[in-house]
DNA sequence: TTGACTCAACATCCTTTGCTACAA
DNA sequence: TTGTAGGTTTCCATGTTGAGTCA
């Protein structure tokens, strides 16, 4: 450089962005965004993540810049889909908002179908982070599909890296900060799950400065959707089931039903909730805050007696939650549901499997084998079963076939859980019936605050 | 290649009375 | 004066998953 205009040179190393600058740029270093200098050397270093934003500063203060970041090339993908009016507004408004964001878009509501319409449009290599193999599995059929080229996988035994690659959130996590150059833009699928500690560190050693979160539920009890925003971008599109039902997804009803506890259930549950509360009041913590239950947590390690509470507020749990009214209840909508498919969900295993040997239920809890439960879901969906129970395992990243009525005999108190458990029952029925939801409540319990938890 | 196993990470787990600080 | 939002962060238990190891 001849001139004495300040002269940048990015690379990107191990997750990170290391700037350099030539003389002309001193003091400029100290000044961008996400960068530690160090002076003596004229160079600093900023997380991947900022990459954008440093380039944007870089241009808006006329700063020549070498550009060595991303050692990606231009793809041309094309894609069929022809999107649905929703779609293509999310589309739109991600674009908008600098392709930085998320979508909030129902189960069931195509989000895969205006992920792969943002990859055709910018046409860049791109990295496609799932939360667990079937999901992994069903995104590279679908791209396969879509664009013709081989897709690359990390994750499920295989560790094969194309332009157009799907990942594990683990995989990704393990493999980040060396393919944090590779890819122009990053779909995170299910993306409340960026929020974890661990995985956090997966958007923070991308480069990528295209991002797209999908989810249907984005904002966490922990506050953690917050980091989310800083390195996805906030929710630029919303829509909820209720504006989508009738249209494009299933008209939904929901369901509560009461049932109460046995006098022997009533006793047992009355005297375990006792002994948590008579420690609390002797103990001083009035659980106000999420903080007063950590804090009887950590006294449990040390204190005999917390702990004895802590366990009986667990066993009480166990009790409202797998109320044997419930059962009986079951009972009942089984038998009026006779044509119906229906799914049933507990928050227990061993209910699961008391109401498989009741009910002659094909059960799926997390100790079902893949094979076996691909063999369940198979028969459900052709139609040789009409009724599955399952723990948390069908909450999400599996593609479960489509039934009309669904039960939650438990569950907890996440919104998300029950947004995910009503989407299992939302695709468009044939004959435009409508899909139902039952919810089973222990009257007079904790479980009546859980489930208004739940509802929003 | 498969299955059984361990390990680590993640999520939920709690409350309903009235405190304090601050905004409208 | 009235209304309302915030408070907090370690490891009791159960459930679930992916990765890695080994036979």
């Amino acid at each position: 450089m001849s001139d004495a205009s300040p002269h940048v040179t990015l690379r990107f190393e191990a997750g990170t962005v290391r700037v350099e600058c030539d003389d002309a740029a001193d003091g400029l270093l100290a000044s961008l965004p996400g960068v530690e200098a160090d002076p003596r050397s004229l160079t600093g270093r900023a997380p991947a993540f900022c990459y954008a934003d440093l380039r944007a500063t870089l241009a808006a203060r006329d700063v020549a810049v070498d550009d060595r970041v991303l050692a990606t090339a231009p793809r041309s993908l094309s894609t069929d889909y022809e999107l649905r009016e929703y779609q293509r507004e999310a589309l739109a408004a991600w674009r908008e908002a600098g392709e930085r964001g998320v979508l909030e878009l129902p189960t069931g509501s195509g989000k895969t179908v205006v992920a792969v319409a943002a990859m055709a449009a910018l046409g860049v290599p791109t990295l496609v982070v799932v939360p667990t193999i079937d999901l992994l599995e069903q995104w590279e059929r679908e791209l396969r599909t879509e664009f013709g080229d081989p897709v690359g996988c990390l994750g499920g035994g295989e560790q094969r890296v194309e332009p157009v690659t799907v990942s594990t959130y683990d995989s990704a996590y393990l493999r980040a900060d060396d393919l944090g150059d590779r890819f122009g833009l990053v779909v995170f699928d299910e993306v409340h799950h960026l929020g974890g500690e661990g995985y956090r560190e997966i958007a923070r050693l991308l480069a990528a400065p295209a991002r797209l979160g999908l989810t249907a539920t984005f904002e966490r009890p922990d506050g953690a959707h917050e980091t989310i925003e800083e390195l996805v971008g906030p929710v630029v599109y919303r829509r909820d089931p209720e504006d989508l039902a009738g249209d494009h997804l299933a008209a939904f009803d929901i369901k509560r039903v009461e049932v109460s506890l046995t006098p022997a259930e009533r006793e047992r549950y009355d005297a375990l909730q006792g002994t948590f509360t008579d420690y609390l009041a002797s103990s001083g913590i009035n659980m106000r805050s999420g903080s007063d239950y950590r804090e009887l947590v950590k006294r449990s390690g040390t204190d005999p007696r917390a702990r004895e509470a802590l366990l009986a507020k667990q066993r009480a749990r166990e009790v409202m939650m797998n109320a044997e009214r419930k059962v009986e209840e079951l009972a009942a909508i089984l038998d009026r549901h006779r044509e119906d498919r229906v799914i049933v969900f507990t928050a227990y295993t061993d209910l699961v499997y008391r109401l498989s040997e009741r009910f002659l239920l094909p059960a799926i809890t997390h100790e079902t084998g893949a094979e076996e439960r691909r063999e369940i879901l198979g028969r459900f969906r052709d139609g040789r079963y009409s009724r599955v129970v399952a723990a948390n395992v069908l909450d999400e990243g599996v593609d479960v076939p489509d039934a009309n009525v669904a039960v939650v005999l438990s569950g907890s108190g996440s919104e998300r859980e029950f947004t995910q458990r009503l989407g299992r029952i939302l695709r468009p029925k044939a004959d435009g019936g409508r899909a139902l939801l039952y919810e089973l409540v222990t009257a007079e319990t904790a479980e009546e605050r859980v489930a208004a938890r739940r509802r929003g």
